[in-house]
Order: C-alpha cells, then structure tokens, then sequence
DNA sequence: ACCTGAACACCGTTCAAGT
DNA sequence: ACCTGAACACCGTTCAAGT
C-alpha cells in the first residue's frame, strides 16, 4: 500500500541519470480514498491504530493532508464519515414484505456487519452523528414494519427496542477472546484461572451450572443470536395482535 | 478537591517563619482512592478525561504515583476496575423469586447504573477484562432463572438475549444530546437541519412520520425500554412454557 | 522494596509559510 | 485558495535514580 518515497535526509546522487524525476503532482485524495484506507486499518488493528500519522503513511501523504483531503476540521468526523460508510453495508437490497422475515434479514445482516468493523460499536457508543447511510439504514427498518397499524410511541418503542438488541448483541459477541489483551495467552489463561478460582469458591452456583456466558465459537453466539431475536419478535407479534 | 501545593520553581521565603514547615510525608493512597477519584471524573467529563496526568493532580500526587498507588501496570487496568466498581452498583438486594419479575428489577437497575456512568458502555465494548463485582452480577442474573426448566445453551441464550438488550438500549439512550458534540448548539442545530433537509427530500417517508428515534426526554426512553424489555421476557416466557 | 523525576516516543492540532 | 512543515501542548510509559 505505502509506496517508497526518497529519502529527503540522503544527499543527491551525483548523477542525474541515478536520480529519479521529479514525482508528476499527484492529484489529490479524495474523502473516499480516505475512508477506504481508514476502514481496513480499523478492522485489521483495532480503532487505536486509526491515527493521522499512520493513516497518512498508508497513504503515501503527509499528517496534515488527511484532514484537507478528508475535508474533516477534526479526527472525530473522520470517525462519522468511517461510521457511515459501514451503515451502507447494513442496507438490504430487497427486504421481504413479511415485517418479522424483513427484521429477522435486517437484523441478521446487521449482526454480520458488526463483526467485519468491531470498531463501530465502540464509536456508536460514543459520540457520532449520524449520517446519510445511517439515516437510509433507520428508514429502512421503519419501512420493515410500516404496515403494522401501531401509534407512534409504540412504533419507536418497537424500532428502539430491535437496533438496541442488535447493538447489544454485538457488544457480547465482540468480546470473543480475539480482542487485543485476550488474545495473548498469558491474559487468557490468568483470566481462565481467575474465573475458575472464582467458581471453584462456591459462591457462584448458577455460573458453575451454566458457565461464564462467553461464547464457545461465533456460531454458538450466532444461534444465540437468532433465538433471542425470535424471542423479541415473538413478545411484539404478541404485543401488536 | 487538589489541595495547593507550594511551586516548586518559586524561590524559597527569605524567612523560615515565612516558609511551611515540611509536610508530613502522607500515607500512601489505596486502590480504592484512585477508582474512586477516577469514576466521578469520568462521569462528569468523559473518559477522555481520566488521564493519568488529569488524576494524578485531582489526587495531589505525581503521575507515576498512580500506577504505584493503584498497582496498575497499564492504564487499561484501572479501567477494569472501574468497570468492576460500577459493576457492584448493579447487584440488587433482595430479587423478587418471580424469574420475570426479579429480571425487571435487575434490568431496571442496570440500567439506572448504566446512565449514570455513560462511560462504562464505551468501555465494555472494548477490551475490559472481567473482575468480581462483574462476576457477582452474572451470578445474579443467573440466579433469577435458577428456577426455569432449560437445557444449558437455552439458559445461555437467554442470559446473553437479557445482558445484550439492557446493554443496547443503555447505547441509544445515552446519545440523547448531552454528549459533548451535541450538547454544542451550533452542532445541534446544523445537525437538526441536516436532518430536517433528508426528510424534507421525501427519501425517508418512514422517518418523516415516525421521528428518527432520538427521544424526546429521558422519561421516553424509559419507557422504550420497559416495553421492550416486556416484549423480551413475553417471548421468553413463551418460548419456556 | 517501594516510590517517583526526568526522559522518550508518541499523539492531535495550530498556525504561519509556502505554492 | 488550497495545501503542508514545523511547532506546540499534550499523552502513556520506561527506566534509572532516589528513599
């Protein structure tokens, strides 16, 4: 990606012929060709390696033009424009007419997308405005239940209470043991001897029973995932009727 | 709170009568002294606040001196046990033996804990690591469903189904605009008009008649997340019987 | 052994100077 | 007008030196 750059350091070689031409101007970068840089490098290292400097290096650019070519005044709004574009993935071509299938598909390809960019969730919960795609993604589940005959505070009830499940859902399933700190084996196995110890005590029956609620593999979770959501499709249907 | 402390660059008074006799040296600060110094700081200013420097002055000691004090090795672990702290706030004393109805008061109080401390979302959904306190009320959302018949991974989807909405909801209803960003009146309005504009394009025909879903008061919000909350056990309760 | 001052290698952003 | 180099005011943490 980082293409070599000379050296400003090294003195000229003496030749002309040993020197290379004069770079042609590039054109400038553009506010997608930011984002799309930025994504991956979140997605690959985590939000705390989406830094100007290294954003820039992986652009062949210097700090400083991250923000003229992203057009941003400040790093956060680069967050909004990184969160935005996931927003684009979470939209459904052709949703079905049925509003629990349409919700089931939305939510499912939801959950897919929060996995790709573990990142947006950390950032939703922080202090993003919302934006384009994120707006045509809202519109998109309001129109998966548009033909349900419900009041308004119901119906926001309704949309409130399925993106914050999916939210919710992917806050656990992110914390897989493929984070960061967990993913060296010196923390997983402190952790794993802490928690045993723990267990081991006696004073947590039911969690001996059932077991720390981590999950074993993503499709465990998946399929936690799936009940829990037809649970809360059932308890509306039954609310609606 | 920072109690004044003499500029180590001024000069000391021509006269001993004129200078402070040497201070005592103080006891050291305990673990809970940081964390409890750390969490009202994060409440009122945000975790962005609680740097080690920011804490260091709050608790008139050095910067290094918090890592000693807190037996830290890296800041991520004071945020563990932040977490954990706040985690101890959630532990109900005496649930109702009604497994729904001990999972509403449970549930209730989470998130009553939750929007005090808008920043223990943000953290959960990263890399935290878990304690005892935590531990403690898993034990206790367990506990409430000792009583149902359930094979193991039903347990388990409903403990995750349970934890994931209440931590969902906390993310929507903490960007009700007294985040920092939002709560700047010129982001505000320009954010309003932003979205006046998409509505007014006639693209988000849903939006336009049922609101984007930003509640209105934190007494709104409550109420979403009682009736969600509702719709979920309903349809675990039909899922059980 | 426990604690900490100074230094280091970062960071986001300001601002003046380039083109 | 647009872009950017250098500088600034931070940050978490290392490490050697104190007690």
């Amino acid at each position: 990606m980082t293409r070599p750059r000379p050296d400003a350091d090294e003195p000229p070689a003496p030749l002309v012929w040993d020197r290379p031409p004069p770079a042609r101007p590039r054109a400038p970068l553009s506010r997608e060709d930011v984002v799309a840089a930025a994504i991956p490098l979140a997605d690959a290292e985590g939000l705390a390696a989406v830094t100007v400097r290294r954003l820039a290096a992986e652009l062949d650019a210097r700090p400083m033009s991250v923000y003229s070519y992203a057009r941003i005044t400040a790093k956060e709004e680069l967050f909004d424009l990184m969160v935005d574009q996931v927003c684009a993935e979470m939209l459904v071509a052709d949703p079905p007419a049925d509003w629990r299938a349409a919700l089931r598909v939305i939510a499912v390809r939801c959950w897919e997308v929060l996995l790709r960019h573990p990142w947006w969730v950390e950032l939703t919960g922080q202090d993003v405005l919302p934006g384009p795609n994120g707006t045509r993604h809202r519109e998109q589940v309001l129109a998966a239940v548009a033909g349900l005959p419900l009041d308004p505070a119901t119906r926001r009830a309704l949309f409130v209470a399925v993106q914050a499940y999916i939210v919710g859902q992917a806050v656990f399933a992110l914390d897989d043991g493929s984070r960061p700190r967990r993913s060296s084996g010196e923390v997983r196995e402190a952790v794993e001897q802490f928690e045993a110890a723990l267990i081991g005590s006696g004073e947590f029956p039911n969690l001996a029973s059932t077991g720390t609620g981590r999950p074993a593999s993503r499709e465990e979770f998946e399929s936690y995932f799936r009940r829990g959501l037809d649970w809360l499709l059932h308890g509306i249907a039954a609310a609606v009727d």
